[in-house]
DNA sequence: TTGCCGTATCAACCAGAATTGATGTATTCT
DNA sequence: AGAATACATCAATTCTGGTTGATACGGCAA
């Protein structure tokens, strides 16, 4: 078992440094569109398939995306929650900057 | 002069890069609550001057805090606009991948 | 079973980012 | 003017993360 339930902070770091790379950013913008298996995204980023599950992991590790096992593919999409957490983030953080600047 | 404005996932992408490293969270962090000057943020956080003035820079490129010189201090404080764009696009991307789970 | 296909993982390598200590540059104080 | 303060920048080193190619693993098909 985790020793225990880490910060948020700690989290939404971990969510940013997932996100804060070209090809997995772009491995996001691709399952917006619905879960996606591998070799579909490996045909429309053209990344080697170590490349792509490399980063695929980094985004799972990080909570970003689930992925589901069918037969021998592997289907990965999006956490909508977990984007939202590191969105409200940034929500509180612009938040309560504009109250002191005003 | 620049050759044309960027696309926006591209200035996202940096200011998550920016955004991405535990010292440069926590200044954002502390910038929350109102502008600073650097020696302020080098007691709070223990970072080495040098280090500090590093990482502020990353995150001026980035265009997430401003700075602003007054004798020989150095204040700097977010630019909630610029924090927001990433917020924006987080909410779009959660927007979309929602849509499409429904 | 054998062999192939889709993925994951590993080890070696490389590149870019962070750290550190030194130096540079204004600015203020005496 | 000279010294001290607050900060920026530079050069050298170290660290971290990404890439690549090889290998391993599980599922499927012949």
């Amino acid at each position: 078992m985790p020793t225990c339930a880490p910060p948020d902070s700690d989290v939404v770091l971990r969510r940013l440094q997932a996100l804060a790379e070209p090809t997995r950013l772009e491995i996001v913008r691709r399952l917006t569109g619905g879960e996606c298996c591998v070799c579909d995204l490996q045909d429309e980023l053209d990344a080697g398939q170590s490349r792509l599950s490399f980063h695929l992991r980094k985004l799972k590790d990080a909570g970003l995306v689930a992925d589901r096992r069918e037969g021998r593919w592997a289907y990965y999409s999006l956490v909508p929650e977990a984007l939202a957490q590191v969105r409200q983030f940034l929500g509180e953080v612009v938040e309560r900057s504009e109250c002191c600047t005003s």
